[in-house]
DNA sequence: TGAAATGTTGGGGCG
DNA sequence: ACGCCCCAACATTTC
């Protein structure tokens, strides 16, 4: 009697998961297996990576509730094809499920696995669930993508009046496979506690309710910090629409821009490496490397920045309002190349989401889609005195601010607005 | 999901 | 009552 397979990647729930939804309604044994990619893992800079923690504790979470149904977690450590030729070798594999991943890497390592699967005649199927509409459901009415935000987030709206988009009930006759694996530690596969703190998976209604006045004070608790949730599926998106939808227009456009970004991403790859607008590529950025470590180091001088660069350094997470203004200091006050913050926030942000980040760094250097124009400059004092007029948010993470030993600006706000938009517009104005 | 420069308007002081 | 200046407040344009 063959078993079926649900693959969890990042999806790290039971709930409202469409994939294991319709595992659970085949009929078959369902056995749940869960691989840490070593070409991925090989890839992180840190052995105390908190993603690496973060993933962790989610399948120990996971596991602890298919304990209660009789079952457990298959935990596999390797590269993918080499875990499914062991996991097809081992098992009678009647069929797989799991649910679309839309990264590069993830598309390839998705079609290397069909293809063994299917060269055993397994058949493996995948399914919609971590946006509310993918690439080929929001487009215009000629059929090609959408490049502007607005005109994509109204067709957006209407898909979604018509879709009534709503939560998948538990499959009751789900039938786990009975089995008690051991799921490895963190140190088993290489890694380390970091000992972070994460923001709860909960939906916070009085948060979604105030969102619109104060998601833009980084002193406040006013953002809904479920992005790392988003990343790895603890939370569903369709849960959170559906309360965003009930208590926030303004969190719904963000989930917009979420769909919106992986849209992006999807249709027009070379984001990754270049700029949306190629005429960006041509910019000759300053790109000095020491200033590149002041600006990581939160010692720019210009207290908003280094607040944010410093919060981001010690916890993980940067407040929104925030990561605009240093994306927009770093490549316009300093002209270092977008891909050098693209690539330190990859690093750093616990909710890392390649499109979403690759998106928001290119609009801030005004090279995305739907980008700010370039000459829209942030004056982080300006900034600082909107958003964070008490020092709050300032103090909290400069204790030394105001004191001696802060740095003095490491250059000049108007010199540098009149240099970053002068460079650019040189560079758009230069024949080719 | 800007900021700065420039233009316009209107009230008040004053001769 | 009138013209003139100043300047804040707001609007528009420009980068």
């Amino acid at each position: 009697m063959s078993i079926v397979i649900i693959w969890f990647r990042r999806d790290l729930r039971l709930n409202d998961n469409v994939a294991l939804f319709h595992a659970m309604a085949d009929g078959r044994e369902v056995l749940p297996v869960f691989i840490f990619d070593t070409e991925i893992l090989q890839k992180l800079q840190s052995r105390s990576d908190a993603r690496v923690e973060f993933i962790s504790q989610a399948l120990n979470a996971l596991n602890e509730r298919l304990k209660r149904r009789g079952s457990s977690l298959l935990i596999k450590h390797g590269s993918p094809e080499k875990v499914w030729q062991e996991l097809i070798q081992s098992y009678q594999i009647g069929t797989v499920y799991a649910n679309h991943d839309y990264e590069p890497y993830a598309l390839k390592r998705d079609e290397k696995v069909g293809k063994l699967l299917a060269s055993h005649d397994i058949p493996f199927h995948t399914f919609k669930d971590q946006v509310i509409f993918e690439k080929e459901e929001i487009t215009k009415e000629n059929g090609t993508p959408y490049t502007v935000f607005t005109p994509y987030s109204h067709k957006w709206k209407s898909r979604l009046a018509e879709a009534s988009v709503k939560m998948l009930p538990e499959h009751n006759k789900g039938n786990w496979c009975q089995q008690n694996a051991c799921i490895p530690s963190l140190e088993e596969i290489g890694f380390r506690q970091g000992g972070v703190k994460f923001p709860a998976s909960a939906v916070q209604e009085d948060i979604l309710t105030r969102y619109a006045e104060q998601r833009d004070f980084p002193a406040l608790h006013g953002t809904s910090q479920l992005g790392i949730h988003l990343r790895f599926g603890t939370i569903s998106i369709r849960q959170l629409l559906l309360k965003a939808a009930q208590f926030s227009p303004s969190f719904v456009n963000e989930l917009i821009w979420r769909d919106f970004y992986q849209m992006i991403l999807w249709h027009y790859p070379h984001v990754i490496s270049s700029a949306f607008k190629p005429a960006y590529d041509r910019i000759l950025w300053i790109n000095n490397e020491a200033d590149f470590e002041r600006w990581k180091a939160g010692e720019t001088g210009y207290p908003l920045v280094d607040a944010g660069m410093r919060q981001l350094a010690a916890t993980g997470w940067m407040h929104n309002r925030v990561r605009m203004v240093v994306a927009s200091f770093l490549t316009k006050h300093l002209l270092i190349d977008w891909r050098w913050g693209e690539t330190w926030f990859a690093e750093k942000l616990l909710d890392f989401e390649l499109a979403s980040n690759n998106g928001g760094w290119q609009w801030a250097a005004g090279c995305g889609c739907d980008a700010a124009p370039y000459f829209r400059v942030f004056n982080p004092q300006l900034q600082q005195e909107k958003f964070d007029p008490k020092h709050e948010y300032i103090l909290k993470w400069i204790p030394e601010y105001g004191l001696p030993g802060y740095p003095k600006p490491m250059v000049n706000h108007e010199m540098a607005r009149a240099r970053a938009i002068s460079v650019y517009r040189n560079t758009l104005n230069r024949p080719v």
